[in-house]
Order: structure tokens, then C-alpha cells, then sequence
DNA sequence: CGTGTAAGGAATTCTGACACG
DNA sequence: CGTGTAAGGAATTCTGACACG
């Protein structure tokens, strides 16, 4: 569950371009929404920006939220929340998994 | 199932630079393989490549093929029938689904 | 048949900066 | 603060063709 790295929703291999095509926004926001850190593109060799579907996801929801009037420092606030929750539901789920195998056995999860 | 042009897996949004990276295929070899009829790009606003995860797949395998020997024009058959299997595939199913809604009322599905 | 390569052009992407505000 | 733009350079992509075989 954790090990998303490799799913294709996480893989980078969206230029930017694609990605403003995508999403609306032009070039100079995207990359000015990865200067404030709310998005990290991966780079290629010749250090081209590559993003993944789900930086494509997180770039629609940063559209709203500008959109709404929020400015990118509180955005990434409300982000760093969100991704610690889904951080701490992960540990729950270890958690869980363990006491399960002790009672059972194995679960393949 | 059969309205998948969206899904991730099928999206074209992948440049022939990072196919060539993910296939270990040369773009000479890629473009190559479209010539043949063997994938199916689509085009950017300025016609260039834009390629899908199950186009890279696709590419595997023909990388594959071509390795033990196969030449394109065969390829390009042995692709032709695994599609109409799932086609053929798709049509039970859609069956099943009609038969299951005409007993039960709508599966959901 | 399958693939490499040089050719010439067009479009992309990158960074740092100035502008407006 | 968020975004547009012109600047200059480097890398990408495209097509049609010649080469080898």
C-alpha cells in the first residue's frame, strides 16, 4: 500500500507541457506552483520536468483552491495535513496487519 | 469496462523520449513500429507523439517478439487476434451482464 | 526487413529577470 | 503574491531519405 512509487498513477512521465494541457494552467503556474513546494516533479537527464497523474490531480485541486482566493503557503498547509493523515491511516493499517498475522497467520495483503 | 479511453492506463499523454527511457526501445524503433500498424499513437497540437502506459506495454512485448525472430506483418496479426478475443470476450460479458439484470434487476456493475 | 544516421526546421523546455501590483 | 513576457540556449521531435543487407 505504501509502495505506490511504481502504480501507474504515480509514475512521472508527464512533460509539462501535457500536463498545462491537461489541467488548464499555463506552464509559468505550474512551475511556479513547484517553486512553492506544492508539487515535486521528478527530472529528466537533461533536467526536463516529469509529473505524474496524480500531480496532475493535485494540480486541478491547487486550481480551486487559488481560484478561491487561498494563496499557496496556506495550501500547502492544508496539504502537509492531508498527507499526514493518510500517513497516520497507514501506520494504523501496519498496525492492524500485524496483530491480525499474530492472531492467524499471514493475511497476504 | 469497455468506455476505458479514459482510464490512466490508456491516456495518451506520454512523449516518445520517455517511452523510449521506459521500453529501452530507440524512437527510430518506435516510430518504426507505429509505421507498422503495430501501435497507435496520438498526436499533439504540433504532431508530436503522445503515447499511453498500454501503448509502453505493448511496445514490451513486441520488443519481445522481435527479439525471437518475428518480423511486424506477424506481429501485427498475433495482435489482431488477441484483440478480437477480448472483443468476443467483451460481449459475453456485456450478455451475462443482461441476463443477471433481466433476473435480479441491475448488478451494478 | 529493421534500424542507424545526418539534415533542416519547428516547437519545447529551462533559468533568471523585469514588470505589475 | 501570482503570473505574463522577452531572452538565449540546449534538447526534443518531426519527416523524408540514404545506407546496409
Amino acid at each position: 500500500m505504501e509502495e505506490d512509487k511504481h502504480s501507474l498513477k504515480e509514475r512521472k512521465v508527464i512533460t509539462i507541457g501535457i500536463v498545462s494541457e491537461l489541467t488548464g494552467l499555463t506552464v509559468r503556474q505550474i512551475r511556479y506552483y513547484e517553486e512553492r513546494k506544492l508539487i515535486f516533479p521528478e527530472r529528466s537527464n537533461q533536467g526536463s520536468r516529469k509529473f505524474s497523474f496524480s500531480d496532475v490531480e493535485t494540480l486541478m485541486e491547487i486550481a480551486n483552491k487559488i481560484e478561491e482566493g487561498v494563496q499557496t503557503h496556506e495550501i500547502r498547509r492544508e496539504m502537509a495535513k492531508k498527507k499526514k493523515g493518510v500517513t497516520e491511516k497507514e501506520v494504523r493499517n501496519r498496525m492492524l496487519k500485524g496483530q491480525i498475522r499474530a492472531q492467524f497467520g499471514d493475511p497476504k495483503m
